[in-house]
This record gives structure tokens, C-alpha cells and sequence, in this order.
DNA sequence: CCAGACGTTGTT
DNA sequence: GTCTGG
DNA sequence: CCAGACGTTGTT
DNA sequence: GTCTGG
């Protein structure tokens, strides 16, 4: 699963990421990103920097149906299974018709040991940053337009399931556009993107217990102990 | 037909 | 909105 | 994901 | 235990 996870300089991932300048958003580093937190997204749209067709937007961590009375909701939507993604009411919409990337340099996992829940995060060992294949929801509220997004999960590939049995989708860069649907193509396609569950190059490591408080959101978050 | 849910995770 | 249960 | 709250009444 | 907030 994905819980929470890092984007330590999110203007300088934009731009490895997508390659243009997402410093208009001006984000500050998230050591410690949890649900309900507004995070940087790239949806279709626009046309940076005269590029693919793609836009660099805030939303809100944790998917709000359309058709949610509240906002509250949404924390219950931080993840959508890839294995039924296309036939939940919740993500169905956005499944066909809103897809989107989400930053990140880093994610959580709580591993179990005894009754003790040990966190590790999980980064490429060069740190350099990546993509969560996402949905994302804009719902009409009391207070005007929220967008709201989640996280793909799949079940956790050799690297990951000593810790934990879930883990988020990371789309490879070559294929942002198939994801994002600026190229066509058919269903079956964007379920082998999801199906890949590869994370070559990625590295866990056991962090502070510090991250367990949304409130620690410092660079020390990230630094490995021994366990 | 209307009413009511709509999610994931982990744990038992 | 859309699906399921009754 | 984890941490922390979880209630109503009456009075100021 | 279960819900809310972050």
C-alpha cells in the first residue's frame, strides 16, 4: 500500500520528471506527505512550454467521488486496487477518463515485527525521482472545486513483500504518455502498465520513527537507522 | 421499482 | 453517477 | 499510513 | 473499537 511518502524538491522533480518548469506551483519539500495533504499532479492539458499536452496541478491527497457530500470521504480514498479499479463506482470515471502522475522521490511502508509496526522508506539509491500512477476527481463542494487524487496500488513485488504485501504503481517515464492517454491505446494497455510492478533499482531501508507523526516534516525524516 | 452504498488495509 | 440488494 | 480523540449540559 | 485529522 502507500500511506504517505516524500517529495523532497518538487520543483527540481518536474523537471527531471516531465521536463519543463513546474516552478510556478513553487512547492516546498514534503519530507512526510500524508492523506488529506494537497500534493503536485500532471493531467492532461495545457501545453507546457509549447510540449506534450500535460498540466502541473495541486490536488488533494485521497479521491472524492463526484458525488460525495463531503470532503471527508476522501480519506478513506487514498488507494484504488488495480486489480478492480475499472469496475468500482468510486473509480470508474476516473479510471477511463482522468489518469494522472504523481511526484514522489520516496514512499512508506510500516513492516510488522511482534507488535511493532517498523517503518522503512522505499527511493531509488541515486534518489532521483519517479512517478505513482494516479486517478484524480474534481468534485463540486459548499467552497467551490476540489481535486482529489489517489494512488494505484498492486501487490508487492520480491523487493518489497519481506515488508509489506501491497505497494503503489510506478509508470516508467517512457510510457507517461500512454498513461496519461496523450497517446491512444486500449485498455489492455493500461493494465500491463499496472501489472509491470517494477521497481528495479529501488532500495528499502529502515527510517525514525519520527516519520509515524505527520507533524515531523524535516529532511531527518529520510535518514536511515540502523535497525 | 427505490434505497443505500460507493474504499483499502490489516487483523481475526 | 452507477451499481447492488431487496 | 499513524496519532489521537471519542460527549453533553449549563454557565461564563 | 472506530472515527477523524493530518
Amino acid at each position: 500500500m502507500c500511506g504517505r511518502y516524500s517529495i523532497t524538491d518538487p520543483n527540481k522533480a518536474i523537471q527531471r520528471l516531465f521536463g519543463y518548469d513546474g516552478s510556478v506551483l513553487n512547492w516546498p519539500p514534503m519530507f512526510n506527505i500524508a492523506p488529506t495533504a494537497d500534493v503536485p499532479i500532471v493531467i492532461r492539458g495545457g501545453n507546457p512550454e509549447g510540449g506534450k499536452p500535460r498540466a502541473l496541478v495541486r490536488a488533494r491527497w485521497g479521491l472524492i467521488p463526484s458525488w460525495a457530500k463531503d470532503v471527508k470521504i476522501g480519506a478513506k480514498m487514498i488507494n484504488a486496487r488495480s486489480e478492480t479499479i475499472a469496475e468500482k463506482p468510486s473509480f470508474h470515471v476516473a479510471w477511463k477518463k482522468r489518469r494522472c502522475l504523481i511526484a514522489a522521490d520516496g514512499f512508506y511502508e510500516w513492516g510488522r515485527d511482534g507488535d511493532r509496526n517498523i517503518p522503512y522508506r522505499v527511493a531509488y539509491e541515486d534518489e532521483r525521482p519517479f512517478a505513482f500512477a494516479g486517478l484524480w476527481e474534481r468534485w463540486d463542494g459548499p467552497e467551490g472545486p476540489v481535486r482529489s487524487c489517489a494512488i494505484i496500488t498492486v501487490s508487492a513485488n520480491t523487493i518489497l513483500a519481506p515488508i509489506h504485501h501491497r505497494m503503489p504503481v510506478i509508470i516508467d517515464p517512457k510510457n507517461f504518455e500512454r498513461w496519461l492517454g496523450i497517446e491512444d491505446g486500449p485498455d489492455d494497455d493500461l493494465h500491463a502498465l499496472l501489472s509491470s510492478r517494477e521497481i528495479k533499482g529501488f532500495r528499502p531501508y529502515q527510517v525514525s520513527e519520527r516519520v509515524n507523526r505527520v507533524q515531523n516534516n524535516d529532511r531527518e525524516i529520510l535518514a536511515p537507522v540502523v535497525a
